[in-house]
DNA sequence: TCTGGGGTCCTAGGACCC
DNA sequence: TCTGGGGTCCTAGGACCC
């Protein structure tokens, strides 16, 4: 594969996503400490994170960190116009892109030099016309891999642009502290921490033997080769989703056989229909369970055939739930997941779901879930998830 | 730190096949 | 008859990312 010699590739990550969305659509919200989601903060502004509120971090501890931040509930609508909107920008400037989120990509604009100009300026003027037309700040990293260019990125947060110039890279890159590392979370980190490896500096000369037999083959190698600046992997245009899922996370309230299988359906409903709006289908059926001491469990099935209809996944989904209902019964349960996997890339026609009648199954399931929730809109919430506008939806048989 | 909702990739054992 | 080597698929778990 081709690896350009020149720092080509762009890792543009847009600062604080959801937040500053926000603070853009209402100017009060502007230069104060923003925290968007309720129970669990989705995102933080920069005046956020200053007083130490992080993403993922229980709705509580955020206010005991900063009483005067602004809680908003999130706007998923918004954002995917603001993504959408943005990424039209990044195609705008090179056809080689690569999504990775909502909110950031890769973008090489290696063979636009003569054309457009070097890869400094072409960022510089990406930044602008994302400010200028959407009205959200981005951070751009430029380097010669995609890993130093993600590096960089995080490094200029927020609202910044650094290049990394390819005789600069391991200047740049050994100080930096371990955690920087594309792969490095707390697990890989206290490991390096406890044989007093702090910097990537330090990781770099280790030796791939001795990362391996501390880390494993395959986390070992991976992290020699990043310490070392070597990530031969080119910007991949047009890379889909290998899988689909939907969760909800239960609380530490008991539920119900019913309730269990109620909630269960509304998440294959709307995986499925996510599925067939995307004209993917699947063959693998993963239930992913979170019980009361908060340890994880995934069970899955494969079909004979791929398929984006409810019907049979939603089968498999309830066998997988059945048989483990004995154990969520000793350990307690507090979420449960459904993904849809093994993906592939077949069109899918079926006839719509909508035309049938509702069946006693959609009946009994939204009475499970409103005996628990009290109300027939939050009864609603619960099946359909959060998105807002769909229509109630039509259970099989 | 008492915890959302969406994903990716890797590892490893067992079944099964040639 | 007591035993090779290699490949693929399925299942489950784990680490990590935004």
């Amino acid at each position: 594969m081709f690896v350009s010699s020149d720092a080509t590739i762009l890792h543009a990550d847009l600062d604080a996503f959801y937040a500053s969305v926000e603070q853009r659509d209402d100017p009060r919200l502007r230069g104060r400490p923003v925290i968007v989601g309720g129970g669990v903060v989705l995102a933080a502004s920069y005046e956020a994170k200053a007083r130490g509120v992080r993403s993922a971090m229980g709705g509580r501890q955020a206010r005991q960190l900063c009483p005067e931040a602004i809680v908003v509930p999130p706007r998923m609508a918004a954002y995917t116009a603001a993504s959408r909107a943005v990424f039209e920008i990044f195609r705008r400037t090179t056809p080689l892109v690569e999504g990775l989120s909502i909110d950031e990509a890769f973008l090489d604009v290696g063979g636009l030099r003569r054309l457009v100009g070097p890869p400094a300026d072409i960022a510089a003027r990406l930044r602008r016309e994302i400010r200028e037309e959407i009205g959200l700040p981005i951070t751009v990293g430029v380097a010669r891999t995609k890993f130093l260019a993600k590096v960089a990125s995080g490094v200029a947060k927020p609202d910044g642009l650094l290049v990394v110039a390819p005789a600069g890279e391991l200047a740049f890159l050994h100080p930096l502290p371990v955690e920087r590392l594309w792969g490095v979370g707390p697990v890989t980190a206290t490991k390096l921490r406890q044989r007093r490896i702090h910097t990537v500096g330090q990781v770099a000369r280790l030796g791939e033997a001795t990362l391996v037999s501390l880390l494993g083959a395959g986390a070992g190698r991976h992290l020699h080769a990043l310490a070392h600046n070597r990530d031969p992997r080119p910007v991949q245009v047009g890379r889909r989703r290998g899988s689909m899922g939907a969760q909800h996370a239960l609380g530490r309230t008991p539920h119900s056989p019913a309730d269990l299988d109620a909630i269960l359906a509304g998440l294959v409903d709307r995986v499925t229909r996510r599925m067939r709006a995307a004209s993917r289908s699947g063959r693998t059926v993963m239930l992913r369970l979170r019980f009361g001491d908060y340890t994880r469990a995934t069970r899955s099935h494969t079909l004979a055939k791929a398929t984006a209809d409810t019907t049979p996944l939603l089968g498999a989904a309830r066998a997988l739930l059945r048989a483990a209902l004995p154990e969520l019964d000793r350990r307690g349960v507090t979420l449960i997941g459904v993904s849809v996997g093994n993906l592939d890339d077949s069109p899918v026609q079926l006839p719509l779901p909508f035309e049938r009648d509702p069946g006693a199954e959609l009946d009994a399931a939204v009475d499970a879930v409103r005996d628990r929730f009290g109300s027939t809109a939050l009864t609603r919430a619960v099946l359909l998830g959060r998105e807002p506008g769909v229509e109630m939806p039509l259970l099989p048989d």
